[in-house]
DNA sequence: ACGGGAATGTCATATTACTGACATGTAATA
DNA sequence: TATTACATGTCAGTAATATGACATTCCCGT
């Protein structure tokens, strides 16, 4: 599996430096804002695996952009941890209330952050996704590591199938090449940009010699990057 | 026969650590999950052949677990011997209701545990399925030891013969050398990685004897591993 | 205990498949 | 039309897997 992807969210630039720290030495991948629209963004943009929250923000406090998260079909699955001073333990009930997943308050042990963490994410990520992906007839099988359409089985390499997963996953948005590369790829991994097209390209093949329509799943948008777009497809 | 595993669902890390030392010394092997969610995913992903269920968990009692484990085909005949403190000894007759194998009341002898655990593994090994598996033409016979194609017998070593038995009760699913060393050699043993490749050949070098088109029922997965795939040799 | 054969694990080498880069071609946009 | 962005085909390097040969261990019958 690869690093799980942690969204820091704290306005002091010392706090996410120190939390930067123990999460990588975790293995951990690790995302910062400073507030809450560029967290948003970065929420939005990167879909990360979990979201550590302080409480206190300039802006909108945390429990504002914690309700956002948990109104939203899209984001309403994400875990939350919210960060709390001391003093202020009574938010805690309001946050659990509002739907933070744990909260741990300041000061506080990275030992203890990371245990919570893995805790979280090992009850989220077991009961995710019925362990395949369906559009229409194109079916990827997580388990047994295949894509089938329309009974058959597709050929394509280990680099196109993760392209295909993470396409699958996350439908009806444009990535930029570069955030293919850092989703797909792995961050910190250099190889160049256009890379990513000639995958795009073989994906595209590989979907093409099941049934042609399918090929165009994989759209090109054109300034930006690419898009999967299934609602497309029922169009055609 | 190789040591069987057992999972211990429990959400206090001490008591499943005691109840570790316990079935180590019995020679079982012990899996460990303090939630529901990990408890599903591993029997899922580890198919061990008893589960040691607490009643009292977080998220979701042990009842939940049961009643799903017993609804889905894969999971019913997996035995459950539910782990239950005195003062609640009414759930016992809910749980035996949903179809658990046997109870035990907190605090218990491991003595007593052990061998209860025995009496219904005896049972259920021994009532266990007709004792053979089938793929199209091709059988696995269990208690004779022989694997039979269109009616002649195969020849292959244990080894193999384990093997094709893991991936004949496990079809349509990806596995990773070291998942399958786990599986089929047994836990704690060391054994290189490559090792996996030469049984694997060894094994469909044997079913090719038989008939070449039963040996791409072993498939390569590259990048991850091997798969074990009956839905194929329909399509051919 | 001893010899012989089968079974297993390891290694070196051969083979195959994948990857990323580049060069060139082509379509969209200004 | 000039320019930019994307598509395509090809290739060398590399990573992953397959294979054959060998050493060791285990088991069996003597």
């Amino acid at each position: 599996m690869s690093a799980k992807r942690v969204l820091v969210v704290d306005d002091e630039a010392s706090i996410r430096e120190m939390l930067r720290l123990a999460l990588e030495i975790s293995d951990f991948e690790c995302l910062e804002a400073a507030d809450i629209h560029e967290a948003y963004r970065l929420i939005t943009d990167e879909s990360p695996d979990m979201v550590l929250l302080d409480w206190m923000l300039p802006g909108g406090s945390g429990i504002e952009l914690l309700r956002r998260l948990k109104k939203e079909e899209a984001t309403q699955a994400l875990p939350v941890i919210m960060l709390t001073a001391k003093t202020h333990e009574d938010n805690v009930v309001q946050g659990l209330e509002v739907g933070a997943d744990d909260y741990i308050t300041k000061p506080f042990a990275p030992k203890e952050l990371i245990a919570r963490m893995k805790a979280i994410l090992r009850r989220s990520s077991s009961e995710e996704g019925g362990s395949e992906l369906r559009v229409g007839e194109l079916v990827l099988e997580i388990d047994s590591r295949r894509v089938m359409l329309s009974q058959k089985a597709l050929e394509m390499g280990p680099t196109e199938f993760k392209l295909l997963h993470f396409f699958m996953a996350h439908p009806e948005r444009a990535y930029s090449r570069a955030q293919l590369l850092d989703r797909v790829w792995g961050a910190n991994v250099y190889v160049e940009e256009r890379t990513v097209d000639v995958h795009i390209r073989r994906l595209r093949k590989a979907l093409q010699a099941g049934d042609p329509i399918y090929a165009d799943l994989i759209q090109t948008v054109r300034g930006t990057g690419y898009r999967f777009s299934p609602r497309d497809l029922a169009v055609a």
